[in-house]
DNA sequence: AAACAACTACGTATAACTACCTAGTAAATT
DNA sequence: AATTTACTAGGTAGTTATACGTAGTTGTTT
């Protein structure tokens, strides 16, 4: 089991040194670089990639945040694991994270004994999701899910399910058996009700608020 | 702090039998009633309903499964709660049952702490996640996001993200500084790449395949 | 050098959608 | 009894999108 080396990125020097403390007495992790913000991450890594396996890396900077950075390292340096560092449960911003390629997140208020298994988990390319955010994180990801009840009527949702696939108003009023004018009204109203321009927004909103399928 | 009452609904006697070893040393949960799958929880709730506080819910259960009886229970017994016990990890499944009003999970290989722990969590009306499983559920709410790169060009993404506003071919060539002509070309060839043959199928295509936000 | 892909742009024409109007019937609500 | 809502349908007009064509520039690949 070779030395992880890491780098570490926060703009508060309290927090790193509080990190570098903890990690002191672990072995097997030696911190080999600091960063005060994304920007000097991305600068130090164009030098040094080779030097570094795991960056933890705080999401609130300033310059750089670190989800930019993370975007980049996801793109350019595939085989630098990084580690998401955060003060709070701020869902949106975890979520980001993970999107830009993070492979865990751990908290601020972290235990020693957390820490370094969190940073020794994804230097192994295994994920790692601090267990306190865990649960913010699933409420938060499931909650996108009520649709609000959209004032439409039946007959307009079904107008609208057509709409979605494509069909013209003609074709649409051959299949409920009406005129094709009395869709385009249905289609008038539905923009109306759901504050829309075009279609473009129709279909969008609609599936956004899960009112088509 | 009172006694929790906890109806025990699985379809292997054995899971129950263990289940019940496990609380019978435990203070404060009472087992006071078993079911064998959905519909015999339903149908016991009916005249016994303001007996139960917890329900100790397996997802997997002939007849009725727990997703349905789960979805059953959070709109008729409001304040009866319910905890989803899963074999493996099967995201679908919990994010269903969280979906259908579960508060919480535990995996049947729980430990007796863990199992107390998360039942007393959930009679309080807390959510509690096993921690085992957080890591997959992530994952897979998550992983929706593999967008299969389209043939598009940055400069039909960009085109796309742009009608997918609601704006007209005009607005677009404006912001894009190009000509409505331009924009009027590109959307021609977006509707070609996608195979979809207007506005509204391939706003519905880019949003499914993630090809814009 | 030639071929290809991306981006640009216009001409001409038709199809489709959006705007604003009226208006009747049926069902439900006040 | 009167009002409202949903569904139906049309007139007229204007805007926007789609179809099919051509074509120049730039940059990359063969």
């Amino acid at each position: 089991m070779e030395t992880i080396k890491l780098l570490l990125a926060d703009d508060h020097l309290i927090i790193r040194d509080g990190i570098k403390l903890m990690l002191k007495k672990s072995v097997g992790i030696e911190i080999v670089a600091e960063a005060n913000n994304g920007a000097e991450v991305i600068n130090y890594l164009e030098k040094n990639a080779n030097k570094i396996d795991v960056i933890l890396m705080d999401i609130n900077m300033p310059i750089m945040n670190g989800i930019e950075a993370t975007q980049v390292i996801s793109d350019s340096y595939k085989n630098i694991k990084v580690l998401a560092l955060t003060m709070h449960a701020e869902e949106t911003y975890i979520i980001n994270m993970l999107k830009a390629g993070a492979l865990g997140y751990v908290l601020k208020e972290a235990g020693t004994d957390e820490l370094i298994s969190a940073i020794k988990t994804v230097a192994n390319g295994q994920k790692y999701y601090s267990n306190e955010v865990s649960v913010t994180m699933i409420n938060s990801l499931m909650s996108d899910n009520k649709s609000k009840d959209s004032q439409l009527s039946e007959r307009e949702l079904e107008v609208l399910a057509h709409i979605a696939t494509g069909k013209t108003n003609k074709k649409i009023g051959e299949k409920l058996c009406i005129s094709g004018r009395t869709v385009e009204t249905h289609r008038r109203n539905i923009l109306e009700k759901l504050d829309v321009k075009n279609t473009a927004e129709m279909i969008r909103y609609a599936i956004e608020n899960k009112i088509i399928a």
